[in-house]
DNA sequence: TCTGAAATATATTAGAA
DNA sequence: TTCTAATATATTTCAGA
């Protein structure tokens, strides 16, 4: 199955994408829109699941949240992978944990509030069933940090 | 400077971290507080920087982003970072960028819509100035992707 | 800071084109 | 799908504790 949106659902997404809590009247501003349509569109745009969830980000810096990191984890045995994800699950600091291809079975993207919680969170990986070896980089600073997709009119949507 | 949050601005926070879009009444409801309360705390962690923003995340695959990628960067000579980062900046299928410790001196996080268009992007990245390697890892699958920040009780803010 | 009541703004529903 | 008008909800303001 697949959506079709227009160039106004293009424009309505963009605007949510980086004002997650934007008013009905500002997005049908931006669109031409009267407001009940636009409630329809974004209603539909939730239905069929385009739009995940809308959250607000907090800035990392004043919670103090001061290192961030990108550990490649090499788990052995692919039998072992589940119980791995599983851990990794149930680990808050762990914003990120993808499958990949190349050296390494896993990466994870962590943020803890300093070196040593981030020290003992790495030593605790390492004990896990599997974890055979891990590489650490430290982030020194971000230039760039968003999730928001460079969607297009010419965009064809599918599922 | 130091803020100093109570128990009630964490559920109020952490809320928002998972229901961007949540109403006053409703948190009203989950923190026992009036609404004018409840707008009078938010308007303040929205002052204070606290909450960086607020945004609709889209699913990616609904939107046919098939490939998420690391790229590890390594581009000789510190004074050629700022051009780097410039040309990042300029490119929306590059989600994130940090400069970071170990080998290689930046790491890209790259979503696009398939593999054509990110061997295209991956050219790109190579014939930038100073970029002297790069090196790969495609997501084969995501578990875990969110930005939510463990925040606590007992965290003190700062700045 | 907080609350409740009033005023205002925003969102939803109904009905027609 | 869209609109306008009517209704319902939500948010803000403000007086008072």
């Amino acid at each position: 199955m697949s959506h079709q949106l227009d160039e106004t659902d293009i424009k309505i997404l963009n605007h949510l994408q980086k004002h997650g809590r934007a008013q009905r009247n500002t997005i049908a501003d931006i669109v031409h829109l009267s407001v009940p349509s636009v409630s329809e569109r974004m209603r539909k745009l939730e239905e069929k699941g385009l739009i995940s969830s809308y959250n607000a980000v907090l800035d990392s810096k004043k919670f103090n949240f001061d290192i961030t990191a990108f550990i490649f984890v090499e788990v052995d045995g692919s039998e072992r992978y589940p119980s791995f994800v599983e851990h990794v699950s149930e680990h808050p600091e762990v914003l990120e944990c993808h499958s990949i291809t190349g050296d390494g079975s896993h990466i994870l993207k962590v943020r803890t509030k300093n070196t040593e919680s981030f020290e003992k969170f790495l030593s605790l990986v390492q004990s896990w069933d599997g974890v055979s070896r891990t590489r650490s980089n430290i982030v020194l600073s971000s230039f760039k940090e968003t999730r928001e997709l460079p969607i297009e009119r010419t965009v064809e949507t599918k599922k």
